[in-house]
DNA sequence: ACACCTAGATGTTACATGCATCTAGATGTG
DNA sequence: CACATCTAGATGCATGTAACATCTAGGTGT
C-alpha cells in the first residue's frame, strides 16, 4: 500500500522522501502512515522500474534530498492502482458484510 | 483475512474445511476465495488458539471430515474483527480518496 | 568542538498469501 | 480384485509486504 500512496502524492507534485510521508499521513488524517524504511525501498524499487525519476536538489539547508518525480509511466501505474484498490475495497466490503451478517442483525459491534 | 472469512461462516453454523471454503465463496459472490492450503493451516491456528475446536465427523460417506465449530472465544474474536475491519477499510478508503483525487477531478480511471 | 537534527538507507524478522504437491480413505468401473 | 478417480485434509516453498531497529552523512546551532 505504499507504492499507490507514493504515486499518488507524486501525482500532485515532485517531492523527497521526508515530505512524501507527511504528506501521505496528512491527506489521509493520519489514518495512513508509512514507515520510512519500507517508503525508501518503495521509491528505489520505483526508480528502478522507471515509474519515477530522481534528482539531488542540489541547493537549500540541511542534508541533500532525493526528489523524485513522477514519469509517465508512473502515472499510468496510479492508473492500475486506482481500480486495483477500488477491487480490494469490493471484495472487503464483502467480507465485511459476511462478517457483519454473521453477528446478527442487532449490532452488537460495538460490544 | 481469511481468519475473519472462516469464524464468520463458523458463526452461523459448524462446518468442515471444504465447505466453509465454498460458503465464503458463495457469500461473496465468488469475490472472496481461500486457497485450501492457507485456509487449512488458519484453521487449526484457530483451534490452537481456542477460538474453534474441531471433531472428527464419523459417519458419511467419503473421506472424513473435521467439522470445526466456533467458541465462545471465537465468537469474540469475530466481534474484534469486525472492528477491525471497518477500521481498515476507513484506512483503504482513504488512501483511494488520495488516489482519486490525484488523478483528477475529471474521471481519467478507465483510460 | 560537539551535540543534535534531518534525510536517506539497510538489515532483519514476522506474517500472510499463492501455488504446487502429497496423503488417506471411499467410491466407481473394467 | 485391481485400478483410476474423487474428496477432504495437510504440508512445503516462494513471494510480497510490513514493521522494527539501526546506521550513515551532512548541516546547524551552541
Amino acid at each position: 500500500m505504499l507504492e499507490p500512496a507514493l504515486l499518488a502524492v507524486l501525482a500532485s507534485a515532485p517531492s523527497h522522501g521526508y515530505d512524501l510521508r507527511r504528506a501521505v499521513e496528512d491527506l489521509s488524517g493520519g489514518l495512513v502512515c508509512m514507515d520510512p524504511g519500507g517508503m525508501y525501498r518503495a521509491l528505489r524499487r520505483l526508480e528502478e522500474e522507471g515509474y519515477v525519476t530522481s534528482t539531488w536538489s542540489t541547493g537549500g539547508h540541511g542534508p541533500q534530498r532525493r526528489e523524485y518525480e513522477l514519469s509517465d509511466e508512473g502515472r499510468s501505474l496510479l492508473r492500475e492502482w486506482a481500480e486495483h484498490l477500488k477491487q480490494r475495497e469490493r471484495v472487503f466490503r464483502s467480507l465485511i458484510e459476511i462478517v457483519e451478517r454473521s453477528l446478527g442483525p442487532a449490532g452488537q459491534g460495538a460490544a
